[in-house]
RNA sequence: GCGGGUGUAGCUCAGUGGUAGAGCGUCACGUUGCCAACGUGAAUGUCGUCGGUUCAAGUCCGAUCACCCGCUCCA
């Protein structure tokens, strides 16, 4: 990228150009919600396309999975979401300081008890908290703390029109849960032996208590997530597989190498269920903290499957509980969990097991964000700065582009004719307006790979004019030759 | 949630309490005809929103919304 170095620059291009609005904006916008414009829509739809295809289409051993976004309250229980995705947080008034109530100490006592036991939003918050003698770790003050405010992290919605017979449902924080919830449908559905995976693309919200940084962290937002079920003990070889894979996927896709990164988490920063985590990370143009996260690989051992299942044994208590969440504890698992429900038989060596999981979960969001900054650039053509967007061709939102040289002697119909063929096959777009150079130049700010223009010697000789992007380099290829041409060129 | 900043045309931005502006872009016509050409003309504004002060508010005051920067937070 040239100078694109502040994300002014990135939210003014993204909007000039019709990639990404805010959302409601002629309300005033609604706070990190962000839609995606004309340019934006066939990007986004392009990303989306390119990671099916290396991740489902392209692999024997990858199926894809279009899971609701509502599901069984009892699937957030097992995951741990449900107990863990909310928090009452209260401020010090003297340093300003957020710390969660449960961890406050006493002024009295040393430490602090770790949070482990469910906290119930609704009657914690109802509660008189006597916070007088806790402590702020921060600063050591004692009792001057703010009322304790609530934070979900998982939306709340209600499933039912009638009133008084609705259910509390969660938006899902992430769409592995629904791979995991529909393990055995795979299963017993589609012949798939282990090693395997189930792939699936979709929107997932979470109550962030901050957001910001434009699209890059919000409240709705779409993954695109991989579990990858395989034997264990075969878990760290998949594992490396799937991070090279994952790295390389940017890659082939145009982002530059050196705004592409791994990095390790630390065992202290796993997640409790995490054997092993690393994130790939891009090199953003935003003011402080460049390297962000575009995508998580993770090994998730046999936890989420060993989970559901001890969720599928508390079911009694869901219904005996009508359906309070907050008064069920999950049974213990089964001392027998390797013959349960969501445990795998491996025929050829008659083991029995639950499988070990590799999870690659990537934004989409975030990757459309990446992969515009990258392929931003700028260049100086006879002393005049070039905007150009230099997408690589599966994720150009615009194929091509058919201009006739100038609106008469029969051109038009020519470019007509040529376009409609085309954009049968490929995003194309037709313009015939104002000076040629002037179409090309806005072609290339929308990542065009090729302009094709009709002009005089067409009626002569039956061949266009075609202009590449990146080098403005022109040839001519015959009319009826186009089709192929973009085919080879554009790799579709 | 705290502190700082910003909000005026599609974009970038001027605008001293007294008629709403420029550049770029967009559109039309003419000329031209292969890299943002030229000429003429046009359209586009709840000045983020609401309220207050004032004879008069884009400008002053208050609240609010959104965004940016820095904290905080991020199972």
């Amino acid at each position: 990228m040239a100078k694109l170095t502040k994300l002014d620059d990135i939210v003014s291009l993204c909007k000039r150009r019709g990639f990404i609005f805010q959302s409601s904006e002629i309300y005033g916008g609604l706070a990190s919600c962000y839609d995606y414009g004309p340019l934006g829509a066939e990007l986004k739809r392009n990303v989306r396309a390119a990671w099916w295809k290396a991740v489902v289409q392209m692999r024997d051993d990858v199926v894809g999975l279009d899971c609701s976004i509502l599901m069984h309250p009892m699937v957030w229980k097992s995951s741990g979401h449900a107990d863990k995705f909310a928090d009452l947080v209260t401020v010090c008034k003297k340093c300003n300081t957020r710390t969660r109530v449960d961890h406050l100490a006493e002024s009295d006592k040393p430490a602090a008890a770790e949070h482990t036991e469910h906290v119930d939003i609704e009657v914690e918050a109802g509660k008189e908290h006597n916070l007088g003698g806790k402590v702020c770790p921060a600063c050591g003050t004692v009792g001057q703390f703010s009322k304790p405010m609530a934070f979900r992290l998982m939306f709340e919605t209600q499933m039912g029109a009638n009133a008084d017979d609705t259910m509390t449902l969660y938006l899902r924080p992430e769409t592995a849960q629904g791979i995991f919830a529909n393990f055995r449908n795979v299963l017993d559905s589609s012949r798939v032996k282990i090693p395997f995976g189930i792939a699936q693309i979709g929107k997932s919200f979470r109550n962030e208590v901050t957001t910001k940084a434009f699209i890059f962290r919000t409240r709705e937002f779409e993954q695109a997530e991989l579990e990858f079920f395989c034997k264990p003990g075969t878990d760290d070889n998949w594992y490396n597989h799937w991070k090279e894979q994952r790295f390389n996927w940017y890659l082939n896709l145009g982002i530059k190498k050196e705004n592409l990164r791994f990095r390790d988490h630390d065992p202290d920063e796993l997640a409790h269920y995490a054997k092993a985590c690393v994130d790939v990370e891009y090199k953003f143009p935003f003011g402080s903290g460049d390297w962000q996260e575009l995508e998580g690989i993770a090994n998730r051992t046999d936890y989420d499957l060993r989970q559901h299942q001890r969720g599928m044994r508390t079911m009694n208590d869901w219904f005996e509980q009508k359906g309070d969440l907050s008064k069920i504890t999950l049974r213990d698992e089964d001392p027998d969990y390797v013959k349960g429900p969501l445990a795998y038989f491996e025929e050829e060596t008659r083991e029995r097991y639950v499988a070990y999981v590799i999870e690659p979960s990537a934004g989409v969001d975030r990757s459309t964000l990446a992969f515009l900054v990258d392929a931003y650039d700028e260049d100086e053509v006879n002393g005049e700065v070039r905007n150009v967007l230099r997408f690589h061709p599966h994720l150009a939102p615009i194929k091509a582009a058919i201009f006739p040289l100038v609106k008469k002697d029969g051109l038009p119909e020519i470019g007509r004719k040529l376009y409609d063929d085309l954009k049968k096959h490929f995003n194309c777009f037709y313009d015939e307006k104002g000076a040629v150079g002037r179409r090309y130049r806005r072609q290339d700010e929308a990542g065009t790979p090729y302009c094709m223009t009709i002009d005089g010697q067409t009626k002569e000789d039956g061949t266009v004019t075609v202009r590449e992007r990146d080098s403005m380099v022109q040839c001519r290829v015959a009319i009826d030759q186009i089709k192929s041409f973009l085919r080879e060129k554009l790799d579709l």
